[in-house]
DNA sequence: GGGTATTGCTACGGTACAGTAGCTACGGTA
DNA sequence: TACCGTAGCTACTGTACCGTAGCAATACCC
């Protein structure tokens, strides 16, 4: 293991390099930080320690842990959504809902799979995000929620249901979904992708066609 | 701008009370406090600031942070369920279970609209919670699971349905509703008791019997 | 080897909080 | 009115963090 914080003796000349470079380097340790300890854990102070730098070196790189924030949620959310992309199939129009739901969970959780810190960085509650942090994964929330929600009324169309408040159930899906994620990242040997998939599909399986 | 310590001027000498009475009032204090700013906000300083004492008052009272939490928990806790266990109907042996889970709800969202700064207190996310209280709420929340278990045991043995994992179930019937009373909390107007209620109600019935 | 832009560092001053020691003022009692 | 126990206070030490000014080391170039 060549990186961690040094014990007590004097900090060595960090090896020099290209902000570029020693921008994503701080954005890595910020990442693994924040997913060991929780975003309450993260400072600028911290990040500098853990990235084995002092503080202006991060001062002068990000202005603020806001941005730091901003920067790294940046490049996270757009990895994620992009591997997601990849994963998710694209239905066809005749396909089955029940079918496009669990496929879309499916390939979702076999995205947090391949990206664990990045997803739970975006799925940690907001109650525990600094507030600038919150509203970028509150927007984009929203925006998912648009999309789901038409997906949802066209599954909708389909079945004999007496449900009438589309919002709340598209509400309960992305609740329960984002539940299994975070399922998975805590106990990924309890909460394996295929029981999770499984019992999706027999929950929407039981209900009136 | 004219919220919080006065800024000119001595602290007026705090009026002398008894222990006890001034325990509550540090407490009823602390909850307004996270109420309002979430755990992140609260601080021994903060508190005793908000109480309108000085901090040693409040490290006499209690010993320390996590101390203060723990009491103000279980004090919230104990009226929160105890008030929900009035409001709670005990089915008779015959009762259909689909009234069951949405009579269980509307009590519990009764109960919530009664005492929201008690259960924003035990609902807030857990991540967000400081160590110490994260655990007595878990534990507290596991055994609303068990009870909650063998509940749900027995309407599945009522339905045709193919759902055989009960620990999903259980658990994503708790997020469902913790949800449901998370989002009534947040905005009472929009999310009223009747309508989410209503539409736990409607879920329900779409399912195959 | 010497010059120099650039990267990284030391060293502050400032704020907020934890936690404690020891003093002061209140107010019930004689 | 003087006493004195108790409730409350001031003032301090120590820690962790923010943010910045100005200095030092390095790597590259000739």
């Amino acid at each position: 293991m060549s990186s961690g914080p040094e014990k007590t003796g004097k900090r060595p000349y960090a090896a020099r390099m290209p902000p570029e470079e020693r921008r994503t380097q701080v954005l890595d340790a910020t990442l693994k930080l924040i997913a060991e300890r929780g975003y309450e854990g993260v400072s600028m102070e911290g990040v500098a320690r853990a990235t084995g730098v002092t503080k202006p070196v991060v001062y002068d790189l990000f202005g603020t842990l806001a941005d730091l924030l901003e920067a790294l949620l940046e490049r996270e959310e757009e990895r994620a959504l992009l591997q997601l992309a990849e994963l998710m199939p694209t239905p066809r129009a005749d396909a089955d809902p029940e079918e496009v739901l669990v496929d879309g969970l499916n390939a979702f959780l076999r995205s947090v799979e391949a990206r664990p810190d990045a997803w739970r960085l975006i799925l940690t509650p907001t109650e525990a995000m600094p507030g600038r942090v919150r509203e970028v994964v509150e927007t984009q929330r929203t925006r998912i929620a648009a999309q789901l929600e038409s997906i949802v009324r066209w599954g909708l169309e389909q079945l004999t249901t007496e449900i009438e408040d589309v919002e709340l159930l598209v509400e309960a899906i992305i609740v329960m979904v984002e539940n299994a994620a975070r399922q998975h990242l805590e106990d990924p040997g309890r909460y394996t992708t295929e029981r999770l998939t499984e019992f999706t599909s027999s929950l929407l399986a039981s209900v009136k066609r």
